[in-house]
RNA sequence: CGGGGUAUAGUAUAAUGGUAGUACGCGCGCUUCGGGAGCGCGUAACCCCGGUUCAAUUCCGGGUACCCCGACCA
């Protein structure tokens, strides 16, 4: 991409209606723009992050086996009624057709993937069954805050698992835990992120989320070091012994929820008499299980977690581009690098502007946050070579020219 | 939903009961060119409705929007 071309600019100054560090460095750098309270447009650069994120969430349920479909998020009145939520669940958006008939948009979808299953699986050889969807959820929070943390609208990955059996859900519930950890590992959030044992709310007395440490959280947890777990605090009480090793060493932590895990049972099958036939050719309640991962909060988080005071610092596969490529002085020697590596297939920013400074161009670099940048100079073209700096080490590296293409394959 | 705050060019801000200023941005010109360059010229704004007043961006009332604290948050 030629950043001279780029539908975003970077601003110097902050937008004052802004104050959570994710959201004024996102719509500061161009990722993303505001258009009323937790209501955000996805720019280029912002987009690209998020389809990253989306990626990386995609392999990793497929690679559980979970199948991917796209449920609507425009859904009808009794739907919500069979499960006793129209009333009963504040966070729903509701509207009326023009036909006078209610509706809702969708702020989960356990209400429509039920009646949905149902239509397919009747028999235990169609179990387990493990689908997904990632989608624009909406929730009428009262109050939108800290930027891509809490919106009215989000992205949500929402996978929901069905069994013939709690042993069978069990297990399929550690696989999901594994498999986030791998999302979390990729998106540079591991070091930060805890297991967390959490209520249930209205399915189950408990629940797990995921909880990533940061000062933007909304959340307070405490966490055990030894034994990488942690516990919501409004599950228990001022607590410092680890329930699992018996330590005293638990510490109290700010965190964000970037993923929650529950066991449904049938909380759900119930309501839609969503059943299967075993093999003795008795009628069984289908057990369920539901996996969300917010890949626009993750993005957030991604921030928060992952910065320094010149801008993010994104992980190699959520940038939005690998390398940012900065030419002092448009040559043609900096075009054919940028052809070079965009036929090597390599992800370039490519900072073409002529009448943009040294500093402002590196300012940008920084803000943006690409992994790698590249500098073509007539100083690095003296020595027939190109700088190389990694945007987390201060280090910089003279590569030849014709040896650059090979540094990022 | 309770409490608090804010509303002026594209952005960030200043002042003012009578001509709304500055910076950044944007446009043009010249000079610059390795950490957000300099000079000159230009462009562009008082959230909405009502009241008080000779006159309201300013004061008052109402509305709306946004932000913060709390509550809420599958």
């Amino acid at each position: 991409m030629l950043q001279s071309k780029l539908f975003t600019k970077t601003t110097k100054t902050l937008p004052k209606d802004e104050t959570s560090f994710n959201a004024q460095t996102l719509i500061k750098a161009g990722f993303i723009d505001k258009l009323a309270a937790g209501i955000y447009t996805f720019l280029p650069l912002g987009l690209k992050v998020h389809n990253n994120i989306c990626d990386i969430i995609r392999e990793e349920m497929d690679n559980i086996g979970g199948q991917e479909i796209l449920m609507p998020a425009l859904t009808p009145r009794d739907i919500w009624q069979a499960t006793d939520r129209w009333e009963n669940f504040d966070v729903l958006f509701k509207l009326i057709g023009a036909d006078k008939k209610e509706y809702a948009l969708g702020a989960t979808h356990e209400e429509v993937i039920s009646p949905l299953a149902k239509k397919y699986i009747f028999s235990y050889k169609d179990l387990p069954v493990y689908i997904y969807q990632i989608q624009t959820k909406f929730r009428n929070e009262l109050r939108a805050k800290a930027g891509l943390m809490r919106g009215r609208e989000f992205s949500m990955k929402d996978l929901y698992s069905f069994h013939g059996s709690e042993e069978d859900l069990e297990k399929y519930y550690k696989d999901v835990q594994k498999a986030y950890f791998k999302i979390f590992k990729r998106c540079g959030l591991l070091d930060k992120t805890y297991l967390t044992y959490a209520a249930g709310g209205a399915f189950s007395k408990y629940s797990h989320e995921f909880q990533t440490l940061t000062e933007a959280g909304e959340d307070t947890v405490y966490i055990c070091d030894d034994c990488r777990i942690a516990i919501n605090q409004e599950i228990i009480k001022e607590q410092n012994v680890c329930p699992n090793c018996g330590k005293d060493k638990f510490r109290k932590e700010k965190a964000v929820e970037v993923g929650n895990i529950f066991k449904l049972g049938t909380r759900f099958s119930k309501p839609f008499n969503f059943q299967y036939t075993d093999g003795e050719g008795n009628k069984k309640d289908v057990i369920m299980g539901c996996y969300g991962l917010g890949p626009s909060r993750v993005m957030g988080t991604i921030v928060e977690a992952l910065h320094d005071d010149k801008g993010i610092i994104w992980p190699e596969e959520i940038a939005p581009f690998r390398v940012h490529l900065i030419s002092l002085k448009q040559n043609k020697q900096a075009d054919k690098i940028y052809n070079d590596l965009q036929k090597s297939n390599i992800e370039v920013l490519y900072d073409d502007r002529e009448e943009t400074s040294a500093g402002e161009k590196f300012a940008d670099a920084d803000l943006i946050g690409c992994p790698y940048r590249i500098i073509i100079s007539e100083k690095t073209l003296a020595k027939n070579s190109v700088e190389v700096k990694k945007r987390n080490s201060d280090k910089c590296e003279l590569i030849k020219i014709d040896k650059i293409v090979k540094l990022f394959n």
